[in-house]
Order: C-alpha cells, then structure tokens, then sequence
DNA sequence: GTCAATTCACATGAAAGAGACCACGGTCTAGTG
DNA sequence: CTAGACCGTGGTCTCTTTCATGTGAATTGACGA
C-alpha cells in the first residue's frame, strides 16, 4: 500500500469530526444562545410587516462574531416562512463588503435589481438610469414591502458616501406601490455619528446594540455547537475554557472562537492525536494569526509588496523606528534596482496608511517639531510572522 | 527666561487623469433567399 | 434583406498624480527682567 492510500485511508476512521459544518463560519444554526433579548426586539419590530405594513427603518451595530447576521437572518427567515406565497413581502440581504459584487453604490443597486429579478449590465450604464431601473421593478412588483438588509454597511458608506444611504430611504417618497425598510448592520460602533443629520434620522428610526459575549457566553456556544461538531470525547471542558478565553479577549467574537476550535481540531488530527488538547488551541490560535497576515501580504498588489518589504528590511536593519521619509527613500532604491516605476510620495504615504489599517504596521503620527511631522512605524506582528513575510516578499517581488 | 512667530516634513484633502472594463446604438459586411 | 462583426461614444471603477492646504511642536529670535 503506498504511503498516499494510508493517509488517505486514516481519514475516515480516525477523524475528530463528526460534521465539521458546524463550525464553519456560515452555518446558522437552530437556536442562537444568549440573543433571545435581541431576537425578539427585531421581530417585534419588523413583526408589522407581515401585514404589509411600513415598519421602522432598523439599525444595529455590534463586534465582529456578536451574532449580528445570524440574528437578523432568523428573524428574516421566519417572516418569509410565515408569509410564504402569499407575496406580501420580501426580504434581501446583502452583504455591502464583498468585493467586486457590492462594494461600489452601482454595484449594490445592480445586485439588488439581480436579486428582485431584473437585470443589468454589470457597468457601462449611468448610475441615475440604475436607479430608475430599480424604481421601476419595485412598482411592478406585487410584494407590498420590500426589507432591505444591508449587512457591514458602514463599510459601504465609507466608500460611498452617505449620500447612497439618504437616496435610498427617500426612495420610499417616489415609490406607491412598494415600500422599503432599510435594515443596516455595522461592525463600527461610531458609525452614525459620522454621517449625515438627515440619513441619520431617517435611517436609525430603531437602533438595536450587540454587546460582545462574554467568557461563560463563549462557553456556552461552544459546548453547544461542539456536541454537534465532534465525536463524543474530543473535546474536553478545559478545551473549551480556553478557546472561549482566547476569544473573549478579542472582544468576544464567537466567530473567532469557533474558529479556533475547528482549527484546533484539524491540527489534532493531523496529530493522529484523539482529542484535542490545551496545546493544539495555541498552535490553532497562532495558525490562524499567521495565515491571516501571510495571505493578507500575499495578496496585495505589487507596489503594496515593495512598499512592505521595504518597511521590513529597514526594521530588520535598524533598531531605532523608522518614518515616512526612510521608507520613500528606501522604497525608491529598490525600484529603481528593480527597474520598476515607482510611485509619489502622496501614495506611498497612502500606502502605509493601509498597512496600519490592517494591522501589518503600527503607523503613529507624531511631530518632531521643527523636523516635520511624520509616521512612526513600528511592526505589528511577531518577529517569525514578519521574517516569514519577507521571505514570501523576496519570493513574489523576485528580488 | 519667556513668548509668539517661524519652519519643517510630512499628513491630509480634493480633483482630475489614465487605463481597464463594459453597454449601447449605428454602420458595415457577408451570407441568404 | 438580415444577422453578425465592428466601430465610436459614453459610462463606471480603480489606481495614481497633481495641486493645495493643514498641522504640532522644536527652534528661533525679539523682548524684558
């Protein structure tokens, strides 16, 4: 038997799993612990729409993995079963983050027309005629209510505009036939205090908060959802303390949690070890971590790499902090060496500023009085991750 | 020593251009009856 | 005559450049004690 086949073979008998589904990040399931309170405010809400009457237009913020969507989506789809063929309303979701689908105001209408039934080319039409086209399949259509839910909507707004968001919810002016409720989910907890005084009235007739979940919480979802996961055995109380723990300190995101122990398991696995243990939540939470940031530096566009290689070796070869300037100078070498154009400064300056928006870089602006002002760089990530990158750097920007 | 003005080295904003992508409508071309 | 190929125009979108304005404190230099 060739040593493929035995690997092969053991996967079958010896998994941890049972149905790994569950811990995936998009499986919804049954219940949802510990959200009843907010459960029922959205169906309380929302509840008059089953009439086909207008309800209030809804806002709810929360953390990443507070169970914002998953919430929403119960209640959504509970109205439709309720409702079922009888064309009252209609619920949408749609989710304003995912590139190349929603992330531009064109794209969003575009995608919801898709969905209503309609159709569009992707670009190529002015926007205002996007707007028409979605006015009119709205008042063909025999739904009375239309419920909008915009999930990460903040993201959206950032790149669009607020003014997308005040269009939107005075659309319900033009429109007889149909009306619109705007659900709108944000991850930022500011998010409406930077927007317009009219949006904001309009469209946070509602606010419903998510608070984060706490240690015992986490346990809880994580006991409940594992019993599904695993095997019988697999995963012990103190297993689950800790990943609960883990998560709770990252503001309580059970998404990460679940993550976590989905992870943990692979690595057990991998282990041929028959349960999992404390020590495989710690190389699950590093594994995690470390792909984060390898696929994030991975990705980014050629520039963006030389920028960031640029930035590494100038903190590997020196230990005082490092600034704009440093960085520009270095950067220009380095394509010039490469016999690549290189960018303005007022780029590159934008640059960083998106390195410290994911997190790679710590980028503080401070003042050196008469010698200008500047960013200040410091590494986000652990020395092996950041001598890991620049490997993967040299690799792709073939230095 | 004190205080306001100056000055640096960028940060931050706004606008606009380049180039890729695409739809639409009109015109041309070749194949058909 | 008509279907399909082939433009030109006009639109979006992303990445960039260009031009302009902003900014916080070290430094400077005038002033007064």
């Amino acid at each position: 038997m060739s040593n493929l086949d035995k690997i092969f073979d053991s996967v079958g008998s010896r998994s941890l799993f049972k149905n790994k589904q569950i811990l995936q990040s998009n499986h919804s399931p049954e219940d949802i612990p510990h959200r009843n309170k907010q459960i029922d405010h959205i169906a309380s809400i929302l509840a008059p729409s089953l009439l086909g009457q207008k309800t209030s237009n809804l806002f709810i913020y929360g953390k990443t993995g507070t169970g914002k969507t998953l919430s929403v989506m119960h209640v959504a789809d509970q109205l439709t079963m309720r409702v079922k063929d009888s064309k009252v309303l209609r619920v949408e979701y749609l989710n304003c983050k995912l590139k190349k689908v929603a992330d531009t105001e064109y794209r969003i209408l575009a995608e919801l027309i898709k969905k209503l039934g309609g159709n569009v080319p992707e670009t190529g039409l002015p926007t205002g005629q996007i707007y028409l086209k979605f006015v009119e399949i709205l008042e063909n259509s025999e739904e009375k209510l239309l419920i909008l839910i915009l999930d990460e909507i903040d993201q959206a707004v950032k790149k669009i505009s607020d003014e997308f968001l005040y269009n939107l919810t005075r659309l319900n002016s033009e429109l007889s036939k149909t009306q619109i409720v705007v659900v709108g989910i944000s991850n930022d907890l500011r998010f409406l205090d930077e927007i317009d005084q009219r949006v904001r009235s309009s469209l946070s007739e509602e606010e419903i908060v998510f608070p984060p979940y706490n240690a015992l919480q986490l346990q809880d979802i994580l006991r409940k959802r594992s019993q599904e996961a695993f095997k019988p055995g697999v995963v012990s109380e103190g297993v689950i303390a800790k990943c609960a723990a883990f998560a709770a300190r990252e503001h309580g995101d059970a998404r990460r949690a679940l993550d976590l122990l989905r992870v943990a398991g692979e690595i057990a696995e991998r282990e041929s070890s028959p349960i999992i243990e404390i020590k495989h939540i710690d190389s699950a939470n590093d594994k995690i971590e470390r792909d984060k940031i390898l696929d994030i530096i991975e990705t980014q566009p050629k520039q963006f790499q030389l920028v960031l290689y640029s930035i590494f070796d100038l903190i590997e070869n020196s230990k005082e902090n490092i600034f704009t300037g440093d960085v520009y100078t270095y950067y220009q070498d380095l394509c010039k060496k490469t016999k690549q154009e290189d960018l303005t400064q007022r780029r590159v300056s934008d640059i960083i500023a998106e390195f410290d928006m994911l997190g790679l870089i710590n980028a503080r602006v401070i003042s050196n009085g008469r010698h200008g002002r500047t960013r200040e760089i410091k590494l986000a990530i652990p020395d092996t991750i950041s001598r890991k990158s620049r490997e993967i750097l040299i690799e792709s920007l073939n230095l």
